[in-house]
DNA sequence: AGATTTCTGAGGTACGCACCTCAAAAACTC
DNA sequence: GAGTTTTTGAGGTGCGTACCTCAGAAATCT
C-alpha cells in the first residue's frame, strides 16, 4: 500500500495535524519538527495524492485563454485544439474560457487581464506580441498568484512561467533543409511569403531558415519577404511581380499557415507542381494542399499537444508541482503527405492499413 | 458549482442509493427508475468525479509492459520512456512493471501472462508477435477483466483492447519519399538492412518503402533486404558484398534503429557523407549518428509518448471511460539534425536560441 | 386481500487529505 | 517558578463518491 499522512504521522512520533502543518506550510511547528516530518516523509516514500488533496480544497482550475481576434485558420485550430482539450479536462476539475482580444489594441488586452483577475483566474494561456503594457500585466498576474503561460509565441522578457510552443528558429531551420535536400542543392531562388513580419514567429522562423540556406545551400537566394497583410489581392500581384524578376524560381517558404490565393497564382504561372513550397502548420488548407500536392511540407507543431500542454502546466504550476519537461516540450512536425495523421473525426479518413498475414 | 449526485437525486426525485445503484449498474431498480436518473444526469450535465470515484473505490491501477528480452537500444529506449512514464504516473495511483520475457519461446510468454492474471494486474501494455499461444492468452486476459493494448507492433487479430503504436506502413512510406525527394529523383540503387524481418513492424515498413520508391521515384532501384541477425560481422560482410556489385549506391534505408558498424563499414568503403541514409526510431545511437549525420533522417514515434498513451489507454479501458483519439495517436515524426528534439537531462545541451529584441 | 417478491430510501462507513478549533504540553522569558 | 509564548495533540467536518445494511414501500402474484 501506499503510504498516507497517517503513516507518516506514527512514523515521525507526531500528531497527524502536526503532519499537516508541515505539509501544507502552516506556520507553529518547530524546525526540529519539520525536520523530523520531512524526514519521515523520505523515508517512507510518501507521495501526496493530488486527487483526494484537490478533492479535499474541493479546488477547481479556472484558466483562460486568450487569443488575438485575428482571422486565421490556425488561430481558430488553436482555438478548437483548447475547446478539445477543455472538454476533456472537466474530469479533471478544469474550466477553461477562451478570449479573442484586440489584436491591435494593447490597452484592451491589458483590460482583460485585470478583469480576468478580478475574477479570481487560476491560470492564464496567452498568445500576443510582447509589449511594455502586457509585461506589466502578466507580472501583476503573477504577483496576484495566477499562473500565466505563453502560448505559441513566447514572451521571454515577462515574468511568465513557461512557454508552451516550438523554437521558431529551429522550425524555420527545418524549413531550410528541407527546402534545401529537395532541392538537391541546385541553384535557384526562394521566393518568402508571410502575412506580415510584426509577430516574433515569422521573424524567428525567417531567421533560421536563412541560416540554413546560406550556411548549407549556397546555390539558392532567398529573395525578400513578401508580406500580404491579410489582402489576396496584394500577395497576388507581389507574386506576378516578383516571379517576374525570379526567373529561376524553385521553392517558395510560405512563414505563416499559408494562403488559399498562393495556389492559384501558381497555378496561372505555370508553376504549381514545377517548384518546392514548404509552409508551416497544420489547418483544413494546408492539409489538402498537402493532399494535393500544392504544398510539399508543412513544419507544424501538434495545435492538440499544444493545447493540452497548457493546460497541464498550468494546473503544475497552480497546484507547485514539477512539470515534466519530456511531456510538455512541443516538438517540430515535419509533414508530408505520406505522414499526414488522420483526423480522428474524419469518417472519409481510410481505414488503418493492415495486412492479417504475417506474425 | 459541478453537480454532484446530490443533485441527480434531488432533480430525478429519488434517493441517493437509487442513483448510486444506476450509476454503477447494480441490480435492484426498475426500468423506469433508471430512466428517471439517467435523463436527470444528462439534465443537470453531471460528470462523474472521477478523482472521488477512485478514491473512494481506492481502486490503484497495477499495470504489466511486457517487452521482448531482445538487446536493442530501441526497447531499452522504451523501456527507460515506460519508467519515467510510470513515475510520472505514480500521482494517479498507477503502478506499472516492466517484464521482459524470453523473446524466443512462445510458452514462456504465455505463463508470464497467466501468471500475472493469478496476481490480479489490471493492465497489460506488450510488445511481441503475434502467434496463436498468444491471442488465446490475451483472450483469456480479457475475459477476465484485464486491460490489454499492443505496444509498438500491433495484434490485430487477437482481442486487444487497443493499439498504441505509429502505422508502420505508412513510416515506410514516408522513409521512402524522403529518400526520394532527397535524391531528387537521379537514377541509383538503395540498399536495405534490418536486423530481421521476422517482426511484423519491419516487414510493414518495407512495404511501405517498396510501395512510394516504386511509385514515385521509378529510377530508383531497391536492392534485397539485408539481415544483420544480431551480428555485426554478418551485417559488415554483407554491406561490403552487396556494396561491390551496387556501383550507383546512393541510398541506404534502415529498417529498424540502425547498427553502430553501418557508421564504419560506410567509412571504409568512402560511401561517408555520399550516400543518404535513413533509418528509423531515436536512440542514443541514432541521435548521435544524426548529430554527425551519418544519418540524414530518422522516422521515428515519440517513446515518451508511445509509454504515457499506453498508460493513459489502459486507464481508460479500466475505467471504462472513453479515450481521446487525438491525443492518443502517436504520430510518424521525420527527425532531422535541424529539429531534433533537446534532451531534457542533458547538460550539454544548447540554451534555447532566443532573440531578446523585437516583439 | 394476503403473501411474496421486487424496489426504494435512509443512513452509515470509508477513501486520503485539508482545514479548523480547543486544550494541553513544552519551551521560553524575566 | 510564575507567567507568557510557542508548539503540539486530539478531534471534528467536509470534499464527492463507493458500497453496505436494513427497514419499509410498492408492485406483482395467488
Amino acid at each position: 500500500m501506499r503510504p498516507t499522512v497517517n503513516d507518516i504521522a506514527r512514523e515521525a512520533g507526531v500528531s497527524l495535524a502536526t503532519v499537516d502543518r508541515v505539509l501544507n506550510e502552516r506556520p507553529g511547528v518547530r524546525a526540529k519538527t519539520v525536520q523530523a516530518v520531512t524526514d519521515a516523509i523520505v523515508r517512507i516514500g510518501y507521495v501526496r495524492d493530488l486527487a483526494a488533496a484537490n478533492l479535499a480544497r474541493s479546488r477547481s482550475y479556472r484558466i483562460a485563454c486568450l487569443l488575438p481576434d485575428t482571422q486565421s485558420q490556425f488561430l481558430a485550430t488553436v482555438e478548437q485544439a483548447m475547446h478539445d482539450a477543455a472538454a476533456a479536462a472537466v474530469v479533471s476539475r478544469t474550466e477553461v474560457e477562451t478570449i479573442r482580444f484586440p489584436a491591435e489594441d494593447p490597452h484592451a488586452l491589458v483590460a482583460v487581464l485585470a478583469d480576468l483577475q478580478a475574477q479570481g483566474i487560476s491560470g492564464v494561456a496567452i498568445m500576443a506580441p510582447e509589449t511594455p503594457h502586457l509585461r506589466d500585466a502578466i507580472r501583476d498576474l503573477r504577483r496576484a498568484g495566477v499562473a500565466v503561460v505563453a502560448l505559441v509565441s513566447d514572451l521571454p522578457n515577462t515574468e511568465r512561467d513557461h512557454f508552451v510552443g516550438i523554437d521558431n528558429v529551429a522550425a524555420g531551420r527545418t524549413a531550410g533543409v528541407l527546402m534545401g535536400r529537395f532541392l538537391s542543392g541546385n541553384p535557384g531562388q526562394i521566393m518568402v511569403v508571410a502575412q506580415s513580419l510584426l509577430s516574433r514567429d515569422a521573424l524567428e522562423r525567417r531567421r533560421g531558415f536563412d541560416a540554413v540556406v546560406q550556411a548549407e545551400f549556397a546555390a539558392l537566394e532567398v529573395l525578400q519577404t513578401l508580406e500580404a497583410h491579410g489582402s489576396p489581392d496584394i500577395l497576388r500581384r507581389a507574386v506576378f511581380e516578383m516571379s517576374r524578376h525570379a526567373p529561376r524560381l524553385r521553392g517558395i517558404y510560405v512563414l505563416g499557415s499559408g494562403h488559399r490565393v498562393l495556389g492559384a497564382a501558381l497555378a496561372d504561372l505555370g508553376l504549381a507542381g514545377r517548384v518546392v513550397v514548404i509552409g508551416h502548420e497544420m489547418t483544413p488548407h494546408t492539409r489538402t494542399a498537402l493532399q494535393n500536392s500544392t504544398i510539399d511540407a508543412l513544419v507544424t507543431q501538434n495545435t492538440g499537444h499544444l493545447a493540452r500542454s497548457a493546460l497541464r502546466v498550468l494546473r503544475a504550476k497552480i497546484d507547485r508541482v514539477p512539470i515534466d519537461e519530456g511531456q510538455e516540450q512541443i516538438r517540430i512536425d515535419i509533414v508530408l503527405r505520406e505522414n499526414l495523421p488522420q483526423v480522428a473525426d474524419d469518417p472519409a479518413s481510410p481505414a488503418r492499413v493492415r495486412s492479417d498475414q504475417a506474425a
